[in-house]
Order: C-alpha cells, then structure tokens, then sequence
DNA sequence: AGCACGCCGACT
DNA sequence: GTCGGCGTGCTC
C-alpha cells in the first residue's frame, strides 16, 4: 500500500501522510493536491512517497484530487524549499506555499496554457546529428534543439532557424524529436532584439576580465565575492558571465534586493543579452508572475531577474547564481519564513554545483569574513570604469555650530558654488516629513504615539501627524493638546522642511524631493530620477531611496545632513550599515570626469571608524570592524537565532520568554549562551509590546541542536497561544 | 491557521 | 435557564 507524503498550506511543523487519490494513475512528487484536513480541506504538496506510515491505517483519509497535471516543483526545487524551512525552522507547508506564485496557493487547478513545443527524443544524439549532413535544414533544427533538452517553443525556434516546420516534420518522422509542453510567456514571445547597439559594448579593464576568466573556468559549485567600488562595472562583469553561461545552455538567476533596481539592470541586460528573460517581484500581477515563473520553470526563460523570493524559482538548467548588492538587508525576509535570500543563493549553487557571485561595493561583514577563510574567492575592483574619479570626503563638525535647518555654513557655501558652476548638489536626509516632533514651547508637551513608543511625526504636507512606525493619523493640533498654547513647535528636521528652507535661500534653483511621500505614484520616481540625471534640478534631496544604484552623473557634490544616529544605534550592526549607507551615497558623486565631494555632517568627528571609513575607504573600515565583531564575539564570530515575542502585555511576553530561557537551560545548552529576555528598542509598536531571548554561539551545530529541542518544547508550553512568537534564524535586525 | 469542544459570566 | 467569551486540542 503507497503513503503519500502531503505538506499542507498551515503553520504545522510536520507532513501529513494520505492514502493516493482515487484516480491512482495520476499523482506525482511536487504536484498540488486537495486533501481533506481536520473538518475542512485544504491545498497541500506531494513531498514524498512511503510504503508505510506511523499513522494508523484507519485514521489515513484519501487525497480528494490533484491540481496539476505535472508537478509544478522538481525533487530539485523541493530539496531547497525544504532545506531553507528546516533551516529557518518554518512550517513545511507554509515555506513550499511562499516559494510558489500566489495563484498557485488557492486552490484552483492548474490553468496552464501550454504551447506545443520540441525536443529531442532519447534516441537522438550528436551522432545522429552527423548522420544528417545531406540534410542541412534538419541538421540545424537538431543541433538546436539538443542544445534544449527541456525544448523549445514554436516561437523561439522560428526565431532562431526562421520557417522550420519541414524540418520538424522530418525529424519527428525520423523519431529524432517530439513534441513537449511549454507554457506561454507573458505577452507574446519576449524575443529581446539580439545586442541592438553592440558598439557600445564597453572593453573590460584587467581586473574586470580577471573577473570573468576566473568564473568562467570555475566548475561545479564555487563562492565569489566581486568586491568592486561604486562604478567599477560591476554589471559588465554581470553581463558577460551572463552571456558565457547562456552559451554553455544553462540558466541565470539574478537576485537584487528591491524593485527599484529591476527595471534598471532588466533594461541594461535587455540591450546586451539576446535570450528571453523575465523579472520576478511583488510589483507584478498575479497572472504576470505565475507566467514568468512557468516560464522559467520549462525552461524557455533563460535569465529570471527578481528579487528575494525569486531564489525559489524552479530552473531546471541552472549555471550561475549572481546576488546584487548581497549586503542589503533587505534580501532578508523580516517576517513569517524568515530567510536569507543571500545565503540560500549560496546554499542553491551548492545543491545545483554551480558557481554563485555575490557583488558589493560595500560587502557584508557575514561575507567578508567567508573571503578571509578562503570559502569564497575574493575578487576586487578597484579601479573606476571610464577613468572617473574616487570622490573625496570632507567632515564638517557641526558642533556648536549655527545650523540653518540642519544645514552648516560650510555645506550651504559649498552648494552654492556647485550651482553657480552649473553642476548638481545631492543632500541626504534620512528622516521623511516636517519635522521629527512636535511640541509645547510653554509646557513641554511632545507628540508621541498613541500606540508607540515614538513620536509622531509633523507632515505638514499632509496637515497631519503621522507615526512612522504603526501608521497612525492625526490632524495637525492648533493648540497645545495638554495646556492649551497655540505656541506648538516643529523640532528637528526632516526633507519637507529642508526643502522650505532651501527654496528661501535659493530662489528659483529646482528642487526635487525624493522619498517615499513624494514617489507614491507609480513612476513618479522614475520620472524624478530621469529628470534629475538630464539635470532638470540643481539640488536633488532625499532619503535612502536616493542612495540606491541611481546614476547621476551631474551630482559633483553631496551632502550627508545627519550622519549621527547611525553611529551609536541600538543594533551592534548600526555602525556597518552606516557605513554602507554613507559609500553607496557617495557613490552618487563624480561618476563622471567630475570629480566629486562628500561633505559629512556629525558630531562625532572623531569617531575612530568613521575616520577609518573616510580616510582609508571600506575595506579598511570592514576590517577594522571585523576585528570588534571578533573581539566581542558577535557575528560573523559567532551565530544567533532570536527568540521574539510580541504580546498585549508586557508581562505576557516576558513570562513566556522567561519560561523559555528556563527550558533551554534545563535542555542543556552546552556552549550556547542565552541573553535576555530584553525589550526591543521600541518596545511598544502598534499597541503591542515586544521582546526578545537572544540565542547565540561560536558554533552554529550546538545552537541549532538547541532550537531544536527548545521549539517542541515551546510549541507544548501552555499559554504560548496567547501570544505571538518567533524564532529568526541569523536575525539582521535585532528589535 | 482554522475549527470544534468545553467550561464560566451576564442576559432575553 | 441559554448566548458567547476565549482557552485548549487536533488536524494524516
């Protein structure tokens, strides 16, 4: 008798064992199924097949149908799906159902609009191939089509070979090939016009070529670190990998950490790489992206660019694995199945045995450190493609200084001679809105959250005050909410206000302001972007969105108002985040023969790895940071997992913290050492409070053995219902 | 998660 | 006397 092994869509820790369906014939390892689930029914996955089961034979109920004519994931694809939920200590199901598009998760059937067509039979090989010389028609459509033992399609073959159906009908007769099903891409045939302006391919420097030599003869599985500053041409090296892989007739995956980057580098590619490629993010129509991702799937997309959850898309001939700015946090997922895309990238080269590239100007300490003990191979740009220069940095020691909205007098003079000179002037501001704070010049009273422990925020575009951390509006006090003044004070600054302020000292000089309140609209940042780089706007000014990959090669200066809060933040990670944020930022300057300035606002001057950083560059500031990791035995020195609860009331999360920490020390820790409970840094957030139970250790074999005793053992502990908890493996954030 | 069962407070 | 609160158990 078969047992069917069914993941089911519920935050379950185990499978489910079923009898196969009724319809026997039809059921297959990585197909969607309905199966009855306590008094309801629900979607699951096949994962497995046994001929026996620990559950009493009377108690297995029969899987009511199948959603999939084929599988939908392959062993390969589930192996990793499963790998990253055991590893991250997520439900099976729930990770299998994250990885898949969403209309895939409901439970409606498979609606895949297959294409008809090729592929070569078993019979045929390059030895019948050779048979075929007098036939050179059918020579070429063979050749082709055992270059794409997947198939390909109709559309792609006519494209390639022009009217072939002769062909086709000679050697299917021959039994040399047949027909295969392929889904149908997304709006016609994504045929990209094979490199349309080739002239402008641009020579690579020793370094970029050392680069791509050394990928392109790495077999199997190997870790690069392409290690280049802002502008090194980091894509290039991109592209030409790219482009020697599709040679080879693999596929690519390319992973950047946000939307915003895709178009850009989809754009790029589209130029320079003739096979069809598809981008994969949440920006997407449902429809769209389960189309990409079938698309990807049958192996008609050569190349899938996507973020995060793209390193879950099945691709079944996959050479090369290149993770974009693999030190943005943001390929971390921060909630529910709480993966690291970078490390499963990793992880994925490892299952498939190819080669994976992580690129940075500004790598991750976590990636640093796997260079320096020679598990990846550490490739370096140094140079600047097109010969511009390395920008140059000033500090300005704003204490005790007057500051003008936040602006030194050393900053405003530089401006106005960068506009005079007709270049552009960047400011970065990491705070959005009026001003920070609102408050009572007579009593003192300040404008914190309802909910929060923060401030509201003054929007005064809005007329309203807004909290930044759990949302919540309120129109703008006229007086003092306690005392009654009508003297209510904006505090500090934030972009809207710099903004007022610089139009006053610049009368007639555009502006634009970019961050999130300003680029709401779909394409409005595009167009702010595209309108700032053909240098519509002498002072450009904005937040982090500013920061990212943008080329403005008009901007010869750029300002950081507040650098400080980066400096001494709650999280150990606060100072290289710092960093990284403060070099990409100044990456925006002098890309092109302009040299550019960074000017630094603080008042920290003398902050020994800020000096580092501007003085001796990032690799000098990592290393000098890596030796505090090591010093104090934090990551990469050491592995954490972080347990976090989130509940009505304080006491609540911390009884349940406390309850665990007991059970993990009387579950013998050995080398784990366990902090906390603590409260997060904001302890209240929406109305809830949070804390947290800090997990770590030298080595990741002991702490992971550990959680795996604690999660039982928490999942039987009574009351942990009565709050929201969970465990981040490798956390980024600490709360 | 979702759903049912069960045991205690204020209502037509 | 019941309606419903949520605390607990279970899902092959």
């Amino acid at each position: 008798m078969a047992i069917v092994q069914v993941a089911v869509a519920a935050p379950l820790p185990e499978v489910f064992d079923y009898l196969p369906p009724p319809d026997v014939s039809d059921y297959d390892i990585g197909q969607r199924v309905v199966v009855p689930f306590g008094r309801s029914r629900r979607v699951g996955i096949i994962v497995g097949c046994r001929s026996e089961s620990a559950i009493a034979p009377d108690r297995l109920k029969p899987i009511e149908r199948c959603l999939d004519q084929a599988p939908l994931l392959s062993a390969a694809d589930l192996a990793l799906i499963r790998w990253a939920a055991d590893y991250y200590r997520c439900p099976p199901g729930e990770a299998l159902f994250s990885a898949l598009p969403s209309r895939l998760r409901r439970p409606v059937p498979s609606s895949e609009q297959a294409l008809k067509g090729w592929r070569p039979t078993a019979a045929s090989d390059n030895g019948r191939l050779q048979q075929l010389s007098r036939a050179p028609r059918q020579a070429a459509t063979l050749a082709a089509l055992l270059t794409r033992p997947l198939g390909l399609d109709d559309a792609a073959l006519r494209g390639q070979l022009g009217d072939c159906r002769a062909a086709l009908k000679a050697l299917e007769a021959k039994g040399l090939i047949e027909r295969c099903p392929v889904s149908k891409p997304t709006d016609g045939p994504a045929r990209p016009d094979p490199a349309a302006d080739s002239m402008l391919i641009p020579r690579l420097n020793d370094e970029q070529q050392r680069a791509v030599e050394t990928l392109n003869q790495a077999s199997g599985f190997n870790c690069f670190l392409l290690d280049g500053v802002t502008g090194s041409g980091k894509t290039e090296v991109y592209i030409r990998l790219i482009n020697s892989t599709l040679e080879r007739g693999q596929q690519i995956l390319v992973l950047v950490p946000e939307i915003g980057l895709t178009p850009q580098l989809a754009e790029r590619f589209s130029h320079r790489i003739s096979a069809e490629s598809v981008v994969l993010h949440s920006g997407l129509a449902e429809r769209e992206r389960e189309i990409a991702w079938r698309r990807a799937a049958c192996g008609q997309a050569r190349l899938v660019l996507g973020t995060r959850s793209a390193i879950f898309t099945p691709l079944p001939e996959l050479g090369l694995v290149i993770v974009d700015e693999e030190h943005d946090v943001s390929l971390k997922q921060q909630d529910g199945f709480r993966y690291s895309a970078r490390d499963l990238a990793v992880r994925r080269g490892q299952m498939s045995q190819c080669p994976v590239l992580l690129g940075s100007a500004t790598p991750s300490l976590e990636t640093l450190r796997n260079a320096e003990r020679g598990r990846y191979q550490h490739l370096q740009l140094h140079r600047r493609a097109g010969g511009a220069q390395a920008p140059r940095f000033l500090l300005a020691d704003i204490r005790a200084q007057p500051l003008i909205t936040g602006l030194s007098h050393a900053l405003l003079t530089r401006m106005a001679e960068v506009i005079e000179a007709g270049n552009q002037v960047l400011l970065f501001l990491n705070r959005r809105g009026f001003a920070p704070v609102l408050t009572c010049h007579d009593c003192g009273w300040i404008s914190v959250c309802q909910h929060c422990d923060a401030r509201m925020t003054l929007h005064r575009g809005h007329g309203q005050l807004i909290c930044h951390h759990c949302g919540d509006q309120r129109p703008l006090p006229v007086q003092c909410p306690y005392c009654e003044s009508p003297d209510l004070r904006p505090l500090g600054q934030g972009t809207e206000r710099v903004e007022d302020s610089l139009r006053q000292r610049f009368p007639g000089i555009p502006l634009a302001r970019i961050d999130r309140d300003n680029t709401r609209r779909k394409g409005e940042l595009e167009r702010l972007l595209a309108a700032a780089r053909d240098g519509a706007y002498p002072i450009l000014l904005g937040t982090q969105m500013l920061a990212k990959g943008h080329h403005l090669p008009g901007v010869t200066l750029v300002g950081i108002l507040d650098l400080d809060h980066g400096l001494y933040g709650s999280d150990f990670r606060a100072t290289e985040r710092m960093a990284q944020l403060l070099i990409q930022v100044a990456g925006r300057a002098g890309r092109a023969e302009r040299p550019g300035t960074v000017l630094v606002q603080t008042r920290h001057p003398d902050h020994p790895l800020l000096i580092r950083l501007l003085r001796q560059g990032y690799s000098s500031f990592a290393a000098a940071a890596l030796n505090e990791r090591a010093e104090a035995r934090l990551p990469p020195f050491s592995f954490q997992a972080l347990l976090r609860a989130d509940s009505r009331t304080e006491q609540l999360g911390f009884d349940f913290l406390r309850d665990a920490r007991a059970l993990a020390l009387a579950l013998e820790p050995g080398p784990v050492e366990l902090w906390g409970p603590a409260p997060a840094s904001m302890e209240r957030r929406a109305g809830r409070f949070r804390a947290q139970l800090l997990l770590q250790c030298s080595q990741r074999g002991p702490l992971h053995a550990l959680i795996d005793r604690l999660l039982p053992a928490l999942r039987a502990h009574e009351g942990h219902r009565r709050l929201r908890w969970s465990i981040d493996i490798d956390p980024q954030e600490s709360l």
